[in-house]
This record gives C-alpha cells, structure tokens and sequence, in this order.
DNA sequence: ATCCGGGGTTGGACGGAGTCTAATCCGCAT
DNA sequence: ATGCGGATTAGACTCCGTCCAACCCCGGAT
C-alpha cells in the first residue's frame, strides 16, 4: 500500500498519521493475511528499524477502536487483525492454521438478529477444515 | 455431577479415573457455563486441595483429545471448555463477556458444506451483543 | 510381604503474548 | 529559543500455558 493511501486512511479515521503509524497501516491494510501483532512489528521493522513494540501494540489498538481494522480471536495465543472491515465469515485452515476470508453470501445465515432475548449486534460463520488439493495447479 | 456419572464418562472416552480426573471431570462436565482451565483448577481443588495445575492441563487436553469435551477460543487470552460436543452455536455477551450456548436449530446455516476448494470439518455462528433486559423478572 | 515398572502427579522453571510505566522525543505554537 | 502535549520507547511486569525431572501410586510378579 502506498503511503499516501495510508495517510488518507488513518485521517479518515481520524487518526493522526506519524511516521510510525504509517508504517503500521501500511502493513495491515495491504495484507491480505491476518497478521499478528508481532508480523506486523516484523514488518513495520523493514520500514522503520527502531520502531517499537509498544507502538505497534498501540496504533494497532487505536486502528481497532476507530474501526480501520478488526481484531480476531480464532486460534489459541494468537490475536490477529483483519483489513477488511466489512462483513464476511472466517475459513481456518487446520493444516497450516492460516485464515481465510468467505465472502458474506458465500453463506445464508437465517434468524440471528430474531433469537429471543438476545440483541445481536454482529456474527458470522466460522468454519474449520482443510484446503482440497487442486487436480491441476 | 455425582462421581459415578464423572467415572462413567471418562471411561466411556478411554481415560483413567484417577481421583484427580474424576475431580476435574465433575466439575467441567457439570457446568452449564464455559469454563477457563484455571477456572477448573479452583473448582477442583475444593475437592483435592494439592491438585496442581499441570494435572487440570494435562487432564483437559486428554479430555479434548478423546472428546470428552471441546476447547473453545472465542475471546482474547482465555480458552474455554465446553462440556456441550453436540452441534451449537455461541453467544458472546459483550456486557459481561460470558459465552452462551444457541441451540443448532435456533439458526439456519446454508452453503457451508458446498464451498468450492474447501473440506469443512465442522462450522459454527459466533454471535456478539447484549442480552435484553426482560421487562419483568 | 517385597519388589518392580509404568502411568499419573507435582512444583517450578520456562516461554510467548500482551500491558503498563516512566523517561524521552518530537512537532508545533508562541 | 522555549514550552507544551501527544507520541514513542525500552524494559519491567503479568498472565496463560507448556515443559521437565523428580516423585508418587498402584497392580502384577515373585
Ligand atoms: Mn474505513
Ligand atoms: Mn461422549
Ligand atoms: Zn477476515
Ligand atoms: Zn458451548
């Protein structure tokens, strides 16, 4: 992702863009993947040596609270955050423990905003299993 | 749960009760609620005051294995384990941060077991909100 | 009754992920 | 230049879970 996009992100999101912040978002909204904190430390190091852990942690945080990206807790240990903001279902790959994303109507989910007694105010489907091989790569 | 059902559980799955397993099994297999490992291990030493926390682990992962019970990983840096192995769904109350069981018929889930490149093992709706008020108790 | 072997149990060391804090840094307004 | 407030930093710290080596316990063999 370009800088420039980043930049524009973060001040959508009403987030004062530093250079460390950038480096950040740059990080996680190119990803396709759902990092973890410390991947995106990782990543955030090639561009900014010196940049901290704590930063990280932060920003990531911040990102979460003004809704740039989501927080997922699917695995043990393993916090992971998701670019893509709208609504979609989780894939979790058991093989390599990798996450993908199901577009929202991959799937038809029925009742979830009727259940008695319950104010729903987000869900969605996760699923585990495994990739089938391709017959030709 | 008496300690006969307790007995009769692990031994339907294969595990040997020593008096802490039966300990543990009591009071995971018990609870409606979704308890944490360490949760488990206070229970459980009310009934064997020097049972460790190595045996509560041990015995917890043994009972997944055999699936005697099922681990769950639906909020940051807690897992939880479900006496409940029949199909449900679950509840996140983002209020109080407890986990609540939906019946599997109480949702319609289509398409999940046709996505194409995927083997789908098992699936489930994770569901976030509050819990109504009821306007009398 | 004693010995023996192997699974079960134990406490403590260890590790990774995340939080917190106090000191420093930095950009900006005066 | 100075002062200010927000951002950043390193490191200590906590929490959850794993690992390990010693010990315990019990059933079978002698
Ligand atoms: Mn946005
Ligand atoms: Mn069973
Ligand atoms: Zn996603
Ligand atoms: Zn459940």
């Amino acid at each position: 992702m370009k800088t420039e996009d980043a930049r524009a992100a973060l001040e959508a999101h009403r987030i004062q863009p530093s250079a460390q912040r950038l480096a950040v978002a740059e990080v996680v909204l190119d990803s396709t993947e759902h990092l973890s904190a410390d991947e995106i430390l990782a990543r955030a190091q090639r561009r900014i040596p010196a940049i901290s852990r704590a930063t990280v942690y932060n920003t990531l945080a911040t990102m979460v609270e003004r809704r740039l990206v989501r927080s997922l807790v699917l695995t043990e240990g393993r916090v992971v955050f998701d670019p893509n903001t709208e609504r979609h279902h989780h894939f979790i790959d058991e093989d390599t423990g990798r996450i993908h994303d199901i577009p929202w109507n991959a799937l038809e989910v029925r009742g979830a905003s009727s259940l008695p007694g319950l104010e729903v105010t987000e869900y969605g489907v996760v699923l585990r299993g495994r990739m089938k091989k391709r017959s030709r790569v």
